[in-house]
DNA sequence: ACCTGAACACCGTTCAAGT
DNA sequence: ACCTGAACACCGTTCAAGT
């Protein structure tokens, strides 16, 4: 069966989110539109509506889609290093950098407010919140061990998601100083910042 | 003079990013068309185009102009509590808060990668280094007073605006759970997240 | 159930023209 | 110098219709 004439794939849902990835790291966040998605993926303009409600839930699609493989990325690395806890954070925090890095549109689709209800998806919801879950597991874990201060897990993985998202957010835009990039290289200054949440 | 027929304002321009703060905060970021502040501000839909060479031009503009009173609130509570810095730094990151709450699409605008290429906008640029030169300055009080660990201020300071750039974040996202907001108050958050990294 | 094509309202931007 | 109105290409979304 090699042409269907029209209809095409067998799953266009997903070949829809796919192409919103590519098309995302081509033109950027203002570059998608549901029109070039559906070009891509060899359908008229109006077949995603077969399948996404609107254009925001092919984002939200995409951006579950993005934390499941962020999730994949942080479970592998915290299998890797399981022997130190300290560890494991650092290679945590440089794997979300380079995640980052790898498709900078994708990252901002996930966190920078583009997805405007994100509550109406639940699968989103629960997709982040998985990964937040193993932020918090290693944050436990060096609680524990006495390289980060006690008090309710949450807030403090909170803390140290914010110091290194906050990092990522002013690298993607370049806003880290010139004269600091050429003195650290990136895996430096993610250890530097990790350094001032932890216990000497 | 009371009506110059059309040509309306003597300063059209700042009309312009007036109206867009106001849309921005009533519709939000994918509310914001060039069209609707030209019709808000009582001109037709291509005047802007005299003033901004596109919409990311007033996109620029109306964030630069939020760099501008998030610098005069920071300022003001320096001076409020020139006494202890590390009150200062509570009171500067609480300021900041509250800043972004009051109105978040704006806040979202400013911080979120809406505006694409900031580097083009050298007022925008030169806007947002003063503001991060004042969390320097207290950051850098903080290190002599030892409540901050040593090292390059600028790695301290982005450390510590990651730390409550990053809870501002999941607070506006809604992504802070519900058993902690019941908890604490957003006050005492605040403070929990500075405590997780100044010196007992 | 899944997809198409016409249609509608809205958008950013350009351009020739008006004052 | 500042603004208008027509025009263009592109967009999200709806709907009746086709398989």
């Amino acid at each position: 069966m090699p042409k269907k004439k029209n209809y095409h794939h067998g799953d266009l849902k997903n070949a829809l989110i796919k192409a919103g990835v590519e098309i995302l790291a081509k033109d950027g966040v203002s570059g998608l539109s549901l029109r070039k998605v559906a070009l891509k993926a060899g359908v008229s303009h109006t077949a995603p509506y077969s399948h996404f409600a609107d254009k925001q839930a092919l984002i939200a699609a995409i951006s579950t889609e993005g934390f499941r493989q962020l999730y994949k990325r942080v479970s592998a690395v915290i299998d890797e290093y399981q022997t130190k806890p300290s560890t494991q954070l650092v290679e945590v925090a440089w794997a979300y950098v380079q995640f980052a890095m790898d498709d900078p549109d994708r990252f901002k689709v996930m966190f920078s407010g583009v997805l405007e209800k994100e509550k109406e998806y639940p699968e989103f919801v629960a997709e982040s919140q998985r990964s937040f879950q193993l932020v918090k597991m290693i944050v436990e874990a060096n609680q524990t061990s006495g390289k980060l201060r006690g008090g309710s897990s949450d807030l403090a993985a909170l803390s140290v998601w914010g110091i290194i998202h906050g990092f990522v957010l002013l690298l993607l835009e370049g806003q880290i100083p010139h004269a600091i990039l050429e003195q650290k290289s990136l895996r430096e200054l993610v250890e530097f910042q990790l350094e001032q949440i932890m216990v000497k």
